[in-house]
DNA sequence: AGAGCAAACTGGTTCAGACCAGATTCGACG
DNA sequence: CGTCGAATCTGGTCTGAACCAGTTTGCTCT
């Protein structure tokens, strides 16, 4: 629905190669000669065949990067982009349902899952004495095989005692449906485009300081107690965010 | 409330020159040695200082851009960033109303304002006849001076016949309210990280290819019929999207 | 056919130098 | 004192070369 950006009336490339080298395989992909999954040429096979410096083609590249066109897969080579994610974060239904809707293959790794003791901020969002026992949860999570997001979830343990006994590698949502009956009245949602560094980047394979969407969520269940406070940052080419609200 | 990245249990710099030189600008401006609106050093200086090659500072100086922590002034210098807005696209209130609400300063810009026909994207969006007049105005928003985003917004002319007449360089939303008497009672917003390139680049000033952020929105009345289907192309760092919504 | 290892390849990072064009500064001139 | 223009400063773009560290490939030996 969001339209590609087009040349515009302002001036175009004129001088600027990689501007010149971008629309040239942006074009290629466009006609379908290059396709979701396919590998570019490598950056020095470019470099010959357009004749330009390698920073040049890395120029180019980045920009297609930050479009969300291509990606890249460290000391492996430049691949063309699948097309994002839709992602309604009025739904309280889990990333598998939704993704799997899609038509795409979402797959959840465990990063870790331990009880932790609530710290100041933590204590307040919950409304919870500081130190209470809270479950925090780290995930990886794939669409197609790809990375496309980091979160941290913490779920308050007086809601959902024994919770890490299960596998969190399935939807968290229906274990706390179904085991603790817990259901989802009101979020809360913050987001904010930003930079993928330091623990994110790792996580993501991405290179440090690339561009990425930072979404923050409050949960609350009919009594507007809080369920779960969630931390996700995603890649910027993976997802895209639809809502349909009322307005107050 | 969304929490800056820490270094995380991955490595850390070890050898990439433009980290460390990172976190030096970024301590900077952490301590307070350099506030919002001030001018970085010119990157030669910063070259002559660290004893880096000024690629090498650059990219640095990237990293910190594509993080929201400073942006540039074309051949003009680098400076620190001020704090984004925060906008929640629930509420119909206009821009002016919400940044001014935040103790900034927001002023319009009227790029263009005419009446054009229906095409058949259009024509479906506001359920009318292929051809019928609509208006199509551009303009471009500014926070404390600093053009952060540029729009296109429609609106069916049926329902605001003489918009026209109107100076845009206030609220839009004012207008509709109190000459047409138009309330919105829905909204349907999709948005999207994406890179900023062509014409939004050009008219924010941005090189092309830096991360922003595309937001849809299409507003309908109580009746259902569609008053506003707006475009916007935000800066990646001049907003927070906040939202509180009830779950479905 | 399978395992293991070495060579080739890929992107990641850095350096040094060069020229361009817009922004800024500042002095000479009216 | 204000104006205009030249010198200077700033980021923008490009070149070419080099080395590093993972990934991939392909050959060799078992």
């Amino acid at each position: 629905m969001i339209e590609a950006a087009s040349e515009g009336p302002f001036g175009s490339a004129e001088g600027r190669h990689y501007l010149g080298m971008r629309d040239d395989i942006a074009s290629r992909i466009e006609t379908g000669d290059l396709t979701p999954g396919d590998k570019l040429p490598s950056e020095r096979r470019l470099q010959a065949e357009l004749g330009l410096a390698r920073g040049t083609i890395r120029e180019g590249l980045f920009q297609l990067e930050a479009e969300g066109v291509i990606y890249r897969r460290d000391r492996s080579g430049w691949y063309v982009s699948p097309p994002p994610v839709v992602y309604d974060p009025t739904r309280w239904e889990g990333f598998m349902s939704y993704v799997e809707a899609q038509g795409r293959v979402p797959t959840t790794e465990t990063i870790s899952a331990e009880t932790i003791a609530a710290d100041p901020l933590l204590a307040d969002v919950f409304s919870r004495p500081l130190g209470a026992p809270l479950h925090m949860i780290r995930r990886r999570r794939y669409v197609d095989g790809r990375a496309v997001l980091v979160e941290k979830l913490i779920v308050d343990a007086a809601v959902a005692p024994d919770l890490l006994r299960f596998s969190f590698d399935q939807s968290l949502t229906s274990i706390l449906k179904s085991t603790y009956g817990i259901t989802v009245a009101r979020n809360q949602v913050s987001m904010q485009p930003c930079a993928l560094t330091g623990y994110e980047a790792e996580a993501l394979r991405q290179k440090s300081g690339l561009p990425g969407l930072a979404l923050q969520r409050i949960s609350y269940d009919a009594h507007g107690r809080v369920v779960e406070f969630d931390h996700e940052h995603w890649r910027h080419d993976a997802v895209r965010i639809s809502v349909d609200l009322r307005v107050r």
